[in-house]
DNA sequence: ATCCAGGGAACCC
DNA sequence: GGGTTCCATGGA
């Protein structure tokens, strides 16, 4: 088994190993010009992430700490280098399942990573019957129209760049101006609104919900009872933005590899909330009730990528 | 042109 | 309980 690494390649810039970037988090953006690099912003600091081979690349910034926790730290929780890709599927699945448990191969290293809750919950409120394009488009709006800019950039970095807005930025946000970074739905743009309103208030405490040991069930019901939040996005927050690995979301291609692959469920288009519930009940009996969720990207990404020849990002 | 893209909710019976 | 329609827009 492959040891899961970081190391301090110098003061602001570390390395990660064994360790695939698959941009799957919709604050990461894609350099327009240079392939293999993507920056964001963390904790008011601009990061880079510059890829040096399929499986490991260096990560830059400016600041000397995010959050308050040393760099090396901080990214070793980041990108969840505690779990190893060869804790998501066990000897039962492999022996089940040989031809996929091959084709998983070249997904090792593949990362779920520990986003932050508020981020995640606004980014997965504007996923709704779109494709990522557009997912991203929205996301990279709110940071322009709502976010503030970085103070210090770092090298090879050309383009401003933007913070995520914080609750009190959207929950004070112009309706207008809100619902033009939304693509132009009113209805997204009032819950992003009213859901940043609530946790700008303390109403909804997003650090107490991330809380390990708070039963999925009860976490489910926290977050769909905001209005613009089903099943499906509040397991994704739960997923993404919880260390939530149990968590195990639903969507048009998961739905489709389950039926494919392991003929849970049969090709039907919709999802009732009933639906959702047995889907998942069987989806977590086949892969286990700690890590489905984290197993079950790895699957929707071999599914996307070998499956229906989509782009990985 | 037609269909789909990491859904949710209001409304129908 | 389910099924249908709308929301919105860009890309294949």
């Amino acid at each position: 088994m492959r040891s899961n690494s970081i190391t301090i390649i110098r003061g602001g810039t570390v390395q990660v190993e064994h360790t695939l970037f698959s941009g799957q988090s919709f604050v990461w953006n894609k350099s327009n010009h240079t392939p293999g690099i993507y920056s964001s912003v963390i904790d008011g600091s601009s990061v880079l992430i510059q890829q040096i081979n399929p499986t490991s690349f260096s990560v830059t910034t400016g600041a000397n700490n995010l959050y308050g926790i040393p760099l090396r730290r901080f990214f070793e929780r980041y990108f969840s280098l505690d779990i190893a890709t060869q804790m998501l599927f066990d000897e039962e699945f492999h022996t089940r399942f040989p031809e996929l448990t091959a084709r998983l191969l070249y997904l090792e290293g593949l990362r779920v990573l520990r986003q932050d809750p508020y981020e995640t919950l606004v980014t997965f409120m504007c996923a709704q019957g779109i494709g990522m394009a557009m997912i991203r488009r929205q996301v990279s709006m709110l940071c322009r129209c709502f976010g503030r800019e970085t103070k210090e950039g770092v090298n090879g970095i050309d383009t401003p760049l933007f913070s995520f807005p914080a609750p009190s930025d959207l929950a004070g946000a112009d309706p207008e101006l809100l619902r033009g970074c939304c693509n132009n739905n009113s209805v997204r743009a009032g819950n992003i609104r009213e859901a940043s309103r609530l946790v700008a208030l303390g109403k909804l405490d997003l650090q107490a919900l991330s809380d390990p040991s708070l039963p999925l069930s009860e976490l489910q019901a926290e977050l769909t009872a905001l209005k613009g939040i089903g099943y499906k996005i509040a397991d994704c927050i739960a997923l993404f933005g919880m260390g939530r690995f149990d968590a195990f979301p639903i969507d048009t291609h998961v739905e489709q590899f389950l039926s494919a692959w392991f003929g849970i469920g049969s090709h039907q288009k919709g999802l009732s909330q009933k639906r959702y519930l047995h889907l998942q009940e069987k989806a977590v009996d086949l892969l286990g009730t700690s890590l489905s969720g984290y197993a079950g990207h790895h699957l929707f990404h071999c599914w996307r990528t070998t499956e229906r020849n989509m782009k990985a990002f």
